[in-house]
DNA sequence: TGATTTCCCATGGTATCCCATAAGAACCCA
DNA sequence: TGGGTTCTTATGGGATACCATGGGAAATCA
């Protein structure tokens, strides 16, 4: 079967907490991660959340530098600084934190987008704006991988 | 056996079901995947849809980026936010959904276009104009310039 | 002890399961 | 060949399960 697809949007109650769509929920069963697990994206106003194949992605890239190293070790504070392990209640619910609704901007409304090994958490309105954004990206990036020399684009 | 082919048209239901013709179930159920994978065109009103054949061909296009960089995040956004997986319920329907609708403006018919590895969901008018303008363009093709060589051509 | 968090239950809307039916296709046997 | 029979398929609808959401009460923390 495959990660997590689609994108939901789902309201925030008084005290914080919003659902985690039933699709995801499922995909976090399978993969067995206690929890959830979250990280700022340090690219857009996104926050990254997913279980262990997310955690094992975010790994790798620190084992490029040797332990103890300088190196190592401010890429290790701001990759596990920046990252949060909510609960998840009985219900599916996790509680939006402070650090991520600051960095989001999420108010009263969250939407939640599936890329296959993990999703991102959205405001709303932010995420339409990138979204059209990625899909011009992306229409370039596939044109592009084609071995096309010249950046003609056909009719 | 071969893939999907022929195209059908059926009803949805007041529940906003329709029937995935036979012959299609029966391309996916050899397949093997769990319920359906279906993706937004990102060059016309339709959908594509099918299973693993249809995953494995999306997958390899974003596997050509490193994980967590912004160049994958675009991608994935722009592919597995576009995605879904709708079941398919014992009598072989799925329901469309407000994404399917939006993007293809279905109301009251969905016309299934067998594709070989995968099938498109179309609006029926929509569909019919695409196809004319298809053929056109497949004919001018065919009786000009390109040098097409054995094969016959229809009328 | 006051404020916040966590657990538990309630509810309305929707999706899913299950069964029914009608039309057509395939089949069979004389 | 022809008529009857059985299967398959698309479609409709009732009953049930699930899900997002709200809110009370217990538990935890400062």
């Amino acid at each position: 079967m495959s990660g997590f697809v689609s994108h939901f949007t789902n309201r925030l109650d008084a005290k914080g907490r919003v659902s985690i769509p039933a699709p995801f929920r499922a995909v976090l069963a399978r993969d067995g991660f206690e929890g959830l697990y979250c990280i700022t994206s340090s690219h857009c106003e996104a926050v990254d959340a997913g279980g262990n194949e997310l955690l094992a992605e975010i790994n790798k890239r620190s084992e490029a530098f040797a332990k103890l190293s300088p190196d190592h070790d401010a890429l290790a504070i701001a990759l596990f600084g920046a990252s949060e392990n909510p609960k998840i209640d009985g219900d599916g619910r996790m509680v939006i934190s402070d650090m991520i609704r600051d960095h989001t901007g999420i108010t009263d409304q969250v939407t939640f987008v599936g890329m296959n090994y993990k999703f991102q958490i959205w405001e709303p309105e932010k995420f339409r704006e990138y979204r059209a954004e990625a899909q011009r990206r992306a229409l370039a990036m596939l044109s592009g991988q084609v071995p096309v020399p010249s950046q003609g684009e056909p009719a």
